[in-house]
DNA sequence: GTTTATCTTTACACAACATTTACGTTGCTT
DNA sequence: AAGCAACGTAAATGTTGTGTAAAGATAAAC
């Protein structure tokens, strides 16, 4: 799992201190800005993560770095703010805050609120229309009885190739490492002249192979494998 | 834009024929379950775009229909509750949920929740296709395919031919010089007499000729390499 | 224990790819 | 215009990753 950077606009520097440390433990780092302008400039920093903004700021304000940036900025943005009152809530959010804390809080609470943020950004990356609807190409897969069909004809496959053809087919189309396999899969990293990722592939295609008119896996090679999207656009 | 379908699961039937009037207003389709079970079932759906979820349920409550979705669940959720207070706020995010509204809310605070979740998703999908995406002069790569297309037709390319490629378009209209393109993709320092990247260079020429009305690969001589950037001077 | 299914390694052939060679062409310098 | 260095590219050569049969190792079932 990757670090995360957070930024935090907030002019009391005596929290910056405090969230540096407890968020350090939690494994992110956390770069801090103390007035709204410069907040505003490491806003378009692409390796920053996620940004918590305070309202309460002398010179530019929370509201006015919002607006700022337009209310779909890349970065999604969690406002903290020592007022509590529902109208700044939802005009935060209207402005295109993704969430909102109001001050003080728990440490605990600002580290749920921001993992929820991250981990949605990341199921949506990693989701593709086609992942959990289970036929592509022909192929179908089905979770539960971890049966295997292609063009309507049963394939009996290992649970080894179960689980890589189901792994390649959930995102179809795109290129799979071998290195990702193997650890997604065998649950061991990839090393020189390990063949099995190859063995399995090619077991798979020949048990596929007398019912489709077309391999559906294709190398690509010293990259990976696909498990081909059907038309090719 | 398109209209967005809501889940209700919450056994206040009172509330969702309210809620369902009004997110009807603003443009959402909101269906509704009273128990946890039958929630659990329709949290399936692909076609829904998020799910509201009561915590205060006979039979399943909301904390046990998170969990049994597994924390990671494809449609977003964002949890409604009478209780306030901060342990189930942060259980109900750590479980998996994007967001907690406690009861009574607003239902202006409501729609600004849900839009902000659903803002989210759609920013993160759409930089998503430009982050895998580049498009310069006609040419476009797609780095998780490893796909080249020019003018919409697909070119084979080698793995080299494709890091070379993405290397001069990456800084299109600037000088590319043979020793960069050597060391960065080659991996090696460029010797005399070394023929390799023109040899590359004039294979992908040649692969991208058919479909391009001219030559988008300029050589200037003793220099490097262009990838030229289209109309602009 | 044995048998059976599955996974991994070994071995070799082959095809894809990268590089070098060789020779023709271009364009700069004097 | 001659000379030369840089470039274009066809063809030959070198290298590497992949396909797969078969053997070996491991784990599960009996």
């Amino acid at each position: 799992m990757k670090k995360h950077k957070l930024l935090l606009i907030d002019d009391d520097k005596e929290l910056a201190e405090l969230l540096s440390d407890y968020l350090a433990t939690e494994g992110f780092e956390l770069i801090s800005c103390h007035d709204g302008v410069s907040g505003l400039e490491k806003a378009f920093d692409d390796s920053i993560s996620l940004i918590l903004l305070d309202v309460m700021m002398p010179g530019l304000n929370g509201f006015e770095v919002l607006k700022a940036l337009g209310g779909n900025h890349k970065t999604p943005i969690l406002m903290l703010t020592a007022k509590g009152d529902n109208a700044d809530r939802i005009l935060g959010l209207e402005l295109g805050a993704d969430d909102y804390l109001p001050k003080p809080f728990q440490h605990r609470e600002l580290l749920a609120r921001i993992n929820a943020i991250l981990r949605r950004i990341d199921i949506v990356q990693n989701t593709k229309e086609t992942s959990t609807s289970h036929e592509v190409n022909g192929v179908k897969l089905n979770h539960a009885t971890r049966q295997v069909s292609c063009h309507d004809n049963l394939i009996e496959l290992t649970g080894t190739e179960y689980q890589i053809i189901a792994h390649l087919m959930s995102k179809p189309g795109e290129i799979i490492s071998k290195e990702e396999i193997s650890e997604r899969v065998l649950k061991r990293k990839l090393s020189a002249f390990d063949r099995s990722i190859d063995m399995h592939v090619s077991n798979i295609r020949r048990k596929l192979l007398p019912f489709s008119p077309s391999d559906k896996l294709k190398t690509i090679r010293s990259a990976g494998y696909i498990f081909l999207a059907g038309e090719t656009q």
